[in-house]
DNA sequence: GGCTTCCTTGTAAGCGCTTACATTCCACGA
DNA sequence: TCGTGGAATGTAAGCGCTTACAAGGAAGCC
């Protein structure tokens, strides 16, 4: 009896039929007390597991949801991931997960894959991507849900805040302190709708006052990355008086680089950051973000996504984001 | 034609068999070029993906890789797993993720979740969990590897750093510095054997210097809770001069609350965290940490476990770590 | 008592794929 | 010319499970 056990070893343990024990672990109310007893005993007894693969080719489903994330070392993702999976974990589906690398082409490969491991519906980071993956999920019917993002236009469900109208509110507020030399720092921008949008927000926020666009230089994620984003865009632009970061990692390597070049936060320049992550707290000056619900949105992207694998439809849904203005932002001081 | 095409259609389409298609796809060489081509065409025109579960069920072989870590909120663990997923990604793996919330009892369901979806192999953090667990896995044939942790003698092969040694070493490091009122705020030990290593290294280095044991003070893994454990240690122990974290989040919580007593961080009280994390450059002052090789140890491990799985048996690898001396530790000044 | 009805259980047909084994076909040598 | 070996392909038997359908039996009704 090496071999892993069987329906079959069951039911000869049982003495019933194979029909009888599937019905026993499927809907136990459709068989007898005293049958589902022997039945359990044996399934017991004999540690028995039933075979996902076997189950799922016969069922079409697999109790696995997939998902493409960017990557996990970017904390948003890592946490909104979390709350997905737990959300999953506890419905009895399973996460698998990919990883795109911001690379549009990797991200449909990594889908392509999920579909033909039969995945029941997959999560997605964002909308920028080719139409062919949307008529590709469409074809193979696999229900997708957008986080991270919202768009209550497109045909796919999403779940997230909406990146231009969040930036846009705090460039806005940004100017009406009187910030008017504005430069960012914004993440690759570059198959990532999520930092467009956000400089979108930032551009019609100075268009709406009047004043000239902004110089945007684009950074990888990371701190030193965003030091060096920050070392270039004033050089370009020395009498840049506010620096808005599209994440608050960039805006923390910003903030360092302008400490080191004996520039004073916020008084010679200010700078924002975007997510509200712990190190928003903990740099000095605290740096004023945009918070968004990562946990919160994970959780509802999960929620929303087994609504449509049970066959209902999801809406889309439009999560809060809140300013959160610390002290890195302030009225411009020494310059004019 | 909704459904989505088989083997048979592709067989049809080609107008040859079903065996030679599948010989096609999973040994090309044995089969024809001509006819090899025929199917190859019909397969792209009828977009044929191989289903998984199918091949699963006959080839006993999943392509799947199951990890189950305590929760990938702590950036230790979703950079780790960032790097093994990726190396499992490369070799045409996929990873599936469940989460244990630093819980026993829902560590072993995870397990058996994963066993039952008949993953080739699984990834576990630390050795602490009960000898049953290793039992069902051996019983069920499926190699395992640890990693965030090292030692030689177990029976599962792991892939990580010593913890008491790396924390020893930190501690014996600050007494040499003078320090002799130690304290410690650890993450939480219970199932945590990476927790309770480290404060081992730390009492270990205090017994060698004929030093008397630190207080220890456990706290759940976030700042506000870092911060709360510093106070209660301080307020148990007043005249503690060096605070030893668990981690680099619980270091930055507790120098966030000194600064907040108004104390000085490294003059009234040295305090040091473990991972070096990007925060602990980030703080002021800096925290003096202990480097561990996250995405090495996520990519070593990566390739021990698809070694396991491939039959070949994989050895034990321990990973060097570093100690990282910064501005939040200096030798005790205020005090005596 | 016999018939209907409902409930419990069994029978067996696949799900889509891989692979051992059988078959076919061709080139070659005697 | 025919026999032979080997390469290319086909045939068909499952892998372990779910489920439509069939069968059997107890209970309720006239």
């Amino acid at each position: 009896m090496s071999r892993t056990p069987t329906l079959e070893d069951v039911a000869a343990a049982a003495g019933v039929s194979t029909a009888t024990v599937s019905r026993c672990l499927n809907s136990p109310d459709k068989v007898v007390p005293e049958t589902r007893q022997r039945v359990m005993e044996a399934v017991s007894s004999l540690g028995y597991a039933p075979n996902f693969s076997a189950r799922a080719l016969v069922a079409k489903r697999t109790q696995t949801i997939g998902a493409v994330i960017p990557t996990m070392e970017n904390a948003i993702f890592a946490e909104g991931v979390q709350a997905f999976q737990s959300v999953l974990q506890a419905e009895d589906f399973m996460l698998l997960i990919a990883s795109s690398g911001y690379d549009r082409a990797a991200e449909f490969d990594a889908i392509r894959t999920l579909a033909a491991r039969g995945a029941d519906g997959v999560l997605l980071v964002g909308f920028d991507r080719s139409p062919e993956v949307y008529e590709f999920l469409a074809t193979q019917s696999i229900p997708a849900i957008v986080a991270w993002a919202y768009d209550s236009e497109r045909p796919v469900a999403s779940v997230g805040f909406d990146n231009m109208l969040a930036m846009h509110a705090l460039a806005a507020h940004a100017i009406k302190l009187g910030h008017s030399k504005v430069g960012i720092v914004s993440g690759q921008q570059s198959g990532n709708d999520r930092a467009r949008d956000r400089v979108e927000g930032v551009q019609l926020a100075l268009k709406d006052a009047g004043l000239r666009a902004a110089i945007v230089i684009e950074a990888p994620y990371g701190i030193a990355q965003g030091a060096a984003a920050f070392e270039k865009l004033l050089k370009e632009a020395p009498d840049t008086t506010l620096v808005l970061c599209g994440n608050d990692v960039l805006a923390a390597g910003a903030i360092r680089q302008a400490l080191a070049q004996g520039l004073s936060v916020p008084d010679d320049v200010s700078i924002t950051g975007f997510d509200d992550l712990a190190i928003a707290q903990l740099v000095e000056p605290q740096i004023a973000t945009v918070r968004v619900p990562h946990r919160k949105m994970g959780e509802a992207a999960a929620a929303a996504l087994l609504e449509c694998v049970a066959g209902k439809s999801a809406e889309s849904q439009l999560l809060p984001t809140e300013l959160c203005l610390r002290a890195s932002l302030a009225p411009p001081f020494n310059k004019g």
